[in-house]
DNA sequence: GTATCTGCAAACCATTTGCATAGAT
DNA sequence: ATCTATGCAAATGGTTTGCAGATAC
């Protein structure tokens, strides 16, 4: 069993995983690595692939969809869609997603404006809001 | 040809449409409507074609699928994909989306601070913002 | 030893495209 | 008359599932 060091599966966190009836794999440990390293980018299920497969070539596909929906369900991650492919999110705080259409990109931007507005629409309306994004999506001219 | 008048198809419009190289066909009249009348309850492409069969039952989904596209690119609406299809925004002013994702419903929620965000980013990093909404997702306990 | 996980292959399903005919202007 | 739109049917491509053998515990 590989034994890689990341914020995601530090002791406690696979003391966690456990408890939920997981198993720790090296697909699994190698994943939850990735996706520390890159999550931020917000890479879609192919692009981690692509990346995982550098690490382990035998990895299915399958195996990465299986392992990201445990992660989500667990709440590990959020998942999004995106221009058809789904893709990942690890900031799981009130947060601006900057998207840049043409160039594919997204990037995080925080605001604590809009903590405030999730605040304001929790008590206006009492909800409880799981998870909050805002998708700006930015003008590019060429 | 059939001509029903709403908000979308008033003369204006019309015209617009047809500066930009476009046919105004009874499928497009229809589609126009349909989005008009149902477009802030954000229905996917396929409820879309559910509701548009009944007006005109011979309708093929790729018709509807390009006159959407048309749409956008026009900039009559707005399209965004969750939970795996493609779904209709009418709504192009910065605004809260609440999303209750067992329910698969999605409602507009308006609020001002979201505009201020909205201006305050555009500000800080430089970039016209085209579009702006925010997701929230809602805790639904059973 | 047992329950879960992996990898393969096939199924699924919304989206996208090619093309011949029909329709708008 | 010309150029675009429609409808059909097939292709595409990301997602999801079934299952036999392998692995974590």
């Amino acid at each position: 069993m590989v034994k890689i060091m990341t914020k995601l599966d530090s002791k406690e966190f696979l003391i966690e995983l456990r408890r939920k009836g997981f198993k720790i794999t090296p697909q699994r440990l190698t994943l939850l690595s990735i996706i520390d390293k890159v999550g931020s980018t917000h890479p879609s299920l192919n692009r981690l692939y692509e990346l995982a497969r550098k690490e382990i070539p035998t990895l299915s596909f399958s195996t990465l969809y299986n392992t990201i929906k445990k992660f989500e369900e667990i709440g590990i991650i959020q998942l999004f869609d995106f221009s058809g492919e789904t893709h990942i999110e690890i900031n799981k705080t009130p947060h601006i997603n900057l998207i840049y259409p043409k160039k594919g990109e997204i990037k995080d931007y925080d605001d604590d404006l809009l903590k405030t507005l999730v605040n304001n629409v929790e008590k206006k309306i009492e909800v409880k809001i799981k998870y909050a994004v805002a998708n700006f999506i930015v003008e590019e001219n060429q």
